[in-house]
DNA sequence: TATGTAATGTTATAATATAACAAACTGAGT
DNA sequence: ACTCAGTTTGTTATATTATAACATTACATA
């Protein structure tokens, strides 16, 4: 488990103090005061962060998330609900989920890298 | 069932005589013959097959890819498996996967509107 | 025909993401 | 310490994806 380098941990840093889901552009206006300027400064980190899991992606909001689950670290199954009121985002474990997805793949001869499973809905906050 | 429109018939027709997925720019592209000259004209028409369950969005390549799977309209949930390799995309029946995701949200007090699922992984025929 | 809803066309712009390339840093082996 | 390979960085420019705003037209139906 390599240390992660300035860019890196600026990036997690501020995925961590967030309550909230960023876009990269978020998070690079957070970082600008620390000397960031271009995109592709947190896009990179971005990257890495999600090669160790300590970061995902929301790909059907293009937002980043940090992780502190540690159940996920080393699994390739991470499953997000999504409330379309109040934007709030969970991540839920889906190990149930994930086997069955597994057995049903492997039957159809598919040999799963990753998984996005992410829920659009209503949270019970805001029922 | 309201009929289509014009517009909505174009996209929905190069979507479906495409053997990918295809970006809303790529359907552009090809409808400009047609006389269809800006994105929005394509955007609306992919969100009103999207609602009509006609077409399905993959959010994690941003990609769209018409639906002929007839159990899945009506449906809230879509499961494809996208092989990296290849790129082939492939929409499989996950009433398993479904029933169980349901179970697990209404635990947590989550009504589930809608669910993409995006397995990324290698396919049969690349392995 | 009046009326409301939905769809259209158009221009402009916002938001998200990557290409390309030179330079600096890091760690392992010698 | 030296060096080599691999990674990370900084930077400019550009590609890709998506929406805002607004005037106009089509269409069903009461």
């Amino acid at each position: 488990m390599k240390a992660l380098t300035r860019n890196q941990e600026l990036v997690l840093d501020v995925l961590q103090r967030s309550a909230r889901q960023m876009s990269a552009y978020d998070i690079l206006d957070k970082l600008r005061p620390e000397g960031l300027k271009a995109p592709l400064q947190v896009y990179r980190a971005l990257e890495k962060l999600m090669e160790i899991q300590l970061v995902h992606k929301l790909e059907s909001l293009n937002a980043f998330v940090s992780c502190n689950h540690k159940s996920c670290h080393g699994s390739d199954m991470t499953a997000f609900t999504i409330c379309q009121d109040c934007g709030a985002v969970n991540e839920f474990s889906a190990d149930g989920v994930a086997a069955l997805l597994k057995r049903q793949s492997v039957g159809e001869g598919f040999k799963i890298y990753q998984t996005a499973i992410e829920i659009k809905g209503t949270c019970a906050r805001c029922m």
